[in-house]
DNA sequence: TCGTTATTTCGCCAAACAACGAAATATTAG
DNA sequence: CTAATATTTCGTTGTTTGGCGAAATAACGA
């Protein structure tokens, strides 16, 4: 009941729904799921820790950056059945074409450069 | 994704999760489940209120009570994809085994004393 | 080593939420 | 009609949660 409680109030935020239909593309690091989002790294850090802590998601360090990225068919039935009830719900919805959308830009520029332009919105003010 | 999330909050408290594991054995009413959770009418009310404005049950009026019930198969496949899902993943947890053993004696008590033992512990005080 | 960059942790605040009791709303019984 | 019963609605209260920025941590590059 316990671990269950924890996948379903992972579930229960959009913003971390999102996360993890955009992850349906392939893995991400932290700074493109920010630029996707608009909200403070810090925020964006926070969701990803809550998925991870349920077992929606994976992660992997490689260089400075953290790649997220959805489990494999390894993950436990709760964590696959929680998923494809995500994806099979929501996978055609406005929002998530929206995020693939923008996702599409993000990819195509230098993950540098995204990582340096939330820097620069700060340094600005 | 507007519908999804009301879904999804819904699941995400604990005791809602127990109606819908309770409501396996058949419909139960307000004061059924009251007295399975022991907490305030309105609390349950509450709670029933929202899992029943997410599609995740049903209910009928007869006489003076109001029973809840799971939908059927003709519910959204979204709504039974989170049924599915709260079913397989918790159907044999401590929690619902519980539920079910203190539902069977609630069950064969009569309904009327059953309601009226709130009261009663109400008018007490 | 020192500075830069990516991510996480921490503390704060406002909004959302779960519990309650009191009052309102049916509906039945007398 | 009036009283009693079952349920819902409303307002309050304490807790949880989602957002932020600042500071801590980790990894890299000069």
């Amino acid at each position: 009941m316990r671990d269950f409680m924890t996948l379903a109030k992972a579930l229960a935020d959009p913003n971390r729904v999102r996360v993890l239909l955009a992850l349906r593309r392939g893995e991400l690091c932290v700074c493109q799921i920010t630029e996707l989002f608009g909200f403070a790294p810090s925020t964006v850090s926070k969701h990803l820790s809550i998925l991870h802590n349920a077992g929606l998601i994976l992660s992997r360090k490689s260089e400075r950056w953290v790649y997220y990225r959805l489990p494999d068919a390894t993950a436990p039935v709760a964590v696959r059945e929680a998923l494809a009830w995500v994806h099979q719900s929501l996978g055609q919805c406005a929002e998530a074409e929206a995020d693939v959308k923008k996702l599409d830009k993000i990819l195509k520029t230098e993950r540098s450069v995204i990582c340096r332009r939330q820097i620069s919105t700060k340094t600005l003010l």
